[in-house]
DNA sequence: GGATTAACTCAATTCAATTGAATTATCAAT
DNA sequence: ATTGATAATTCAATTGAATTGAGTTAATCC
């Protein structure tokens, strides 16, 4: 992927546009704002906000909300993002089959499909994502002309790495340059990431994480992934391979920790026990009936989850580590009461503000949704700066 | 430490700022550079960082080193950094000593000094920091007013956590704001950080890593730290006590990574085999005598650090992994020649444009020049915007 | 020596912010 | 009910910093 960043100058036109992203994030974060709000949060003056509110109003990114009282002084006028004002799309390619969802402004899904794939070729990717795309505007015709871009989750790693041809990995898409060939096929901005990156946007943007700029997040997918928030953006290393936490060795009989915490561990495990179980639904029928085998299987992933926790929590000090991913909600629920925190983490504060560990979205969609997010959040939040 | 980063707004007076540290950053990369070049880097015009570089030489951070003839048309005037431009305080606060040097703008150690300290008590180390300070002054008088700030180094963790009290943190230190305090006494702006992140910060400045945006730094303490790089800035986490690599726990004999690899652990090994070696020099001496108690503590540890390095590859996928610290040359050059890198690594690529591990720079200033470099380069690298 | 190329400068313009004064709508006290 | 305080908002003028476009300078290429 990008390995170094274009350094830019900054003028009026950039000014400008880094100014409506902040203002939309301010407005997003808050739900309903007035500008006067806004503007002591961006250390602007009320003019200016006012100035940038009309514009996107006028672009219909943004609506009135009536005025809100609050103690003393005219009530401000509330704004609110207007749903239609923008749409982003969401796109997970597996080797199976490929998911879609068209997120409008506000994070919501208005449209999902799934369309099996029969074959992981480039070209039979790319007619599927186009057709998908495709049928996604003519269900939502307000979406035309308002398509902020395109979230494109694959399996990782990219690129050529030591990890690749593992099976994790899609065929015939090692050395492609994948963004540009999406962006092409559907002539959108494209962002490409992991499933695991896309899911701890999602969290951002309509989650569990909403008011936080620094977590973690640690996903269920085949393996185990782990998305990484720092300021407000996606930490993703050099080449876009960040969060292959899966594959680190762990203290125990396992070894390597998705051995032991992850969809493929507890299919095995249910394999060894004469349990042939495939998908979601399945696994939430066992958990609900306390299946031995699976219990069992909880202990051991509780245990790994507790050092991949550890191992976050002393690498990046986050506000909190969310748990989500292709599970069921029963087995996240499980996992975030029942997983034992450890004790010699900087995370083990007396008075932390927040918990250590909490829940995330689940099921088959959370990638998918989380792709989307990737564009929206491009586009509801600035860069930070420092104050100084 | 900061949770929640201002978001801020952008006007003309940020732009102007960002846009001069921009400069700043594109003179130091390059060493010596023209203005159209920096003008092509920064997507501005030529005429605007025209007008920068005029007011950054008229305050005398900048001088002209010449014209450079390259091909066709007019040769580009050459500037490089005026290394009297500025200055930043680099201080170290250790339990029983506090280090300082005085950088200039080019990141070159004009003063060093080393103060034992009778106490930890706040009182009795910050008057030591201005005692240190006020003598750097005095000793390079060109400074005086053009002080761009301290960093300030001390053994973290920041704050109440579940590994304070372990002995590595400061004894009366837990509850107080330090960075408000050191600032205060000396009257300059702060940056407080731990040592690892420090040191990571050198290697961007002076050291094996100016060309890099995104690389971690293990760093040899007294137990193993970690520094982390991205988009050219430090991963700090949200309370600032990011990278506490040593207290994970690996696979194998010992419980955490530090009990494997760092300069306790050394020094623990050594004392089982009748050595009492507490300096950096002593352990130079056994390296250089291929002392067999030294080899073999080696062997352990090199395998040791190959799980730090698979860890941080995997969750990081950084450009490269820098190693340095508080070791003898020697010692890194072996532990660089001789750890193990993991095939199961996202960094283990085919066509890999970095070397995986590299040296960083040694001995007992690393983390004080470090602690300057944090100042140098805030001072030199403007907070990156995306290409869009 | 003339054409070409690229760096650089000057003066005018443009963009988007700020500033300061005026207006509006509410709360709180009399 | 009236009045003063407070805060949000708007209008018009100003300012700061970048861009634009035309011209100048100094090198290489032929």
């Amino acid at each position: 992927m990008i390995s170094t960043p274009l350094q830019q100058g900054s003028n009026a036109e950039r000014s400008r546009h880094r100014n409506r992203q902040a203002v939309l994030g301010q407005v997003h974060l808050a739900g309903t704002i007035g500008r006067a709000e806004i503007a002591r949060a961006l250390a602007l003056t009320t003019q200016t906000v006012s100035n940038i509110i009309a514009e996107l109003s006028d672009d219909g990114m943004l609506i009135e909300k009536g005025r809100l009282s609050a103690g003393r002084g005219q009530p401000a006028i509330q704004y609110a993002l207007k749903p239609e004002g923008g749409y982003a799309l969401g796109v997970e390619v597996r080797p199976d089959a490929v998911f879609a969802a068209l997120l409008d402004l506000t994070g919501r899904a208005v449209t999902t499909e799934r369309v099996a794939l029969a074959g992981t070729d480039p070209d039979i990717v790319l007619d599927h994502v186009t057709m998908v795309y495709t049928r996604a505007l003519d269900q939502v015709p307000t979406a035309r002309g308002r398509m902020l871009g395109a979230g494109i989750v694959m399996p990782g790693p990219f690129g050529l790495t030591g990890i690749a041809g593992m099976g994790t990995d899609l065929p015939g898409w090692q050395e492609v340059d994948a963004a540009t060939l999406f962006s092409k096929a559907i002539d959108l901005p494209v962002v490409l990431s992991n499933d695991a990156n896309a899911a701890a946007m999602a969290e951002r943007i309509t989650g569990a994480a909403q008011e936080m700029n620094s977590y973690a997040y640690l996903y269920f997918g085949t393996g185990l992934g782990l998305g990484l928030i720092h300021g407000g953006q996606l930490v993703r290393g050099a080449y876009g391979n960040a969060g292959e936490i899966g594959h680190i060795p762990i203290p125990g009989p396992h070894a390597k920790l998705e051995d032991a915490v992850s969809r493929l561990s507890v299919q095995r495990h249910l394999l060894a026990a004469g349990l042939d179980v495939h998908d979601i639904d399945a696994l939430d029928q066992l958990f609900e009936q306390k299946n031995a085998a699976l219990m069992t299987w909880l202990d051991t992933a509780c245990d790994a989850l507790g050092h991949a926790v550890a191992i976050v929590e002393n690498l990046f000090d986050p506000q909190t580590v969310v748990l989500g991913g292709a599970m069921p909600n029963g087995i996240l629920e499980h996992f975030v009461a029942n997983t034992p925190l450890p004790d010699l983490s900087v995370s083990n504060r007396p008075h932390a503000p927040h918990p250590r560990l909490i829940q995330g979205a689940s099921g088959r969609m959370t990638a998918t949704l989380g792709a989307a997010a990737l564009i929206l959040n491009r586009a509801l939040t600035a860069p930070l700066s420092h104050a100084h």
